[in-house]
DNA sequence: CTGAAAGCGCTAACAC
DNA sequence: GTGTTAGCGCTTTCAG
């Protein structure tokens, strides 16, 4: 049962030389003859060596700056979520290609974020992405006492000192105010997420404002959590009272789609003719074509790769200042709204 | 520019007690007196001090057993697809309750997998995770040198001393034909993955031998990639031509609704009248009221169980036996298939 | 350019 | 029980 790993010094010992040597031809700016440093690198490759990630940060741990893990934390809630796990995919590829690897955490709500990042912690991660979620005043100065770069995803915080990639949801909500009202809708309809959703919220004071500034009152707002199944049940509540909307907007689009697959095929409904919907994010799914969802779009590839840049600068240059990057969302014309009144 | 961390000897001076007792402190089983622990947590949590899972890894990397590192790798590809997407969160949250944490790497294809592993290796995993995807004999000996076991998921190899679990795909595919044949089908197709994908093929090879035992060939087949794109082509290649099948399945669900949303909203083609369809793993899309698709039905709640708890048992007993696991699949009846006929 | 030597923060014998 | 003492595998001065 002699399952011990091949350290450095077993190459040493192969290649003739010392084991700081081994250590340089392996660092990428060191000062080592390309002799020496070939014959390291071939005896590594003869013994199947590569070098202890874990032992490497342990020792730079005493640089100053940073402690190189190597590893970024990322820490997400609901990662079912279409939205969530093409962000994920895409984040995970982009931090790979600039050389770190990704801790994955989830958690179930946003209240869990702080243990998760305590965890996270302990493995002295070089910095950290939280998915629609904040983190606590606290926490935010334990990250920046310890030197450790956060990059909020899909949300901001204007108090607290870090970084923040996210749609201009108030905006968007106005955008889709505007498209509404330009169709000469007057009934109108929001769902959107739990009370406290920050991104909801958002979402809707954009839109509701837009709307007032027409004279127009939100006639109903429901509750969703952004699954489809709560669009369903929203879009059930809806077309069962009095007065019916003849136009609902969504914060996101599977609670749009929960919303049109219960209008159309559980109601009978017709989509566009019997009422307008707006989504939001842009999904793939939004535009199969049975979907056809209008929606504001989010430059999801851009915010990730923002996010990822800004991260890894900041890693990089610990000094560096707090940036919030705010992109706007864009209106897709789909088949679900009624187009404008001429 | 402080930001040096408080190490177990800031809190051994602020408790008045030896560097050893901090870490006694932090471990479970040792030996410590209830007085002095205390004291210890006490100071501990005065100066934040939150003890380094790095370093931690590293000096008990002597141990025989195994390098606890307390990470587990997982591999995974086409992280976009929504089966693949809910498995990473169900396997996140079942492996982070069982106290590890996720050290994910996305891969573009399985070509990429060994390189994978390597980087992950780095990093001294206590174990690894590889999503539909097959390593190499030669990185499977590397792993079981270095003592790290291996989970495969949706995928096995016979000849490799791996763990897996998956569903059993031959069978699945038998399930299928079963369930058309019955309906009186006699022009069937079938969707798969690429030329080379196993799923795909052992998934075919069933499908096409129960039918086969009934004196029916597959009428066509055609190849996608398991996105819904691939799948909405396959539907606008399937009928196109002269001869039209008169039921289809696919080897993903995903595929299935691209490949229904083509035929209804498309094609003009009813779904069940006209043709029947009938899809693999039953997502939640896939029970969608105006999807309502008829699929072969994965447990996958049960099969990602199932993995972590053999992972984390080869884990700890790392003299364990390979473990093969095989779920059957279950037909789960909805509206896109002709009933039997009477 | 290269080797020797001193840690990084922690755990695990080993004595007391 | 508790303190002392070696390391874990590596990077990084510090001399040559």
């Amino acid at each position: 049962m002699n399952k011990k790993s091949i350290t450095s010094y077993d190459v040493a010992k192969a290649a003739g030389v010392s084991q700081s040597a081994v250590s340089r031809a392996f660092s990428p700016g060191a000062s080592i003859a390309k002799a020496t440093r070939d014959r390291v690198l071939q005896a590594a490759s003869d013994l199947g060596y590569q070098p202890n990630a874990i032992a490497r940060s342990m020792s730079s741990a005493r640089i100053e700056t940073q402690q190189k893990s190597g590893m970024v934390g990322v820490v997400v809630t609901r990662l079912q979520d279409p939205f969530f796990s093409r962000t994920i995919a895409g984040l995970s590829q982009n931090i790979q290609a600039r050389g770190w690897q990704m801790l994955l955490f989830t958690v179930e709500s946003e209240s869990e974020v702080d243990a998760a990042m305590n965890s996270l912690m302990q493995y002295k991660i070089d910095g950290a992405i939280i998915m629609s979620a904040i983190l606590s005043d606290q926490m935010a100065e334990t990250c920046q006492l310890r030197g450790i770069p956060v990059m909020l995803y899909n949300r901001s915080a204007d108090g607290l000192n870090v970084n923040s990639v996210q749609i201009d949801n108030v905006e968007g909500g106005r955008l889709a105010a505007e498209f509404l009202l330009e169709a000469g809708h007057e009934r109108i309809a929001f769902v959107g997420g739990e009370e406290d959703d920050e991104t909801s919220k958002a979402r809707e004071s954009g839109f509701v404002d837009r709307l007032s500034e027409d004279g127009i009152k939100l006639l109903f707002h429901e509750e969703g959590n952004y699954t489809f199944e709560s669009g369903r049940e929203a879009a059930l509540r809806l077309f069962s009272r009095n007065q019916r909307p003849d136009a609902i907007f969504c914060a996101s689009d599977v609670m749009a789609l929960g919303v049109l697959h219960a209008a159309r095929y559980e109601l009978g409904l017709e989509v566009q003719k019997d009422f307008s919907l707006l989504g939001f994010d842009d999904i793939p799914e939004a535009s199969w074509p049975g979907h056809s969802l209008t929606t504001i779009r989010q430059p999801i590839r851009r915010m990730i790769v923002e996010a990822v840049d800004v991260l890894v600068e900041n890693m990089q240059d610990p000094e560096m200042l707090t940036r919030r990057t705010s992109f706007a969302g864009k209106l897709i014309l789909r088949g679900s709204c009624r187009r404008t009144v001429l």
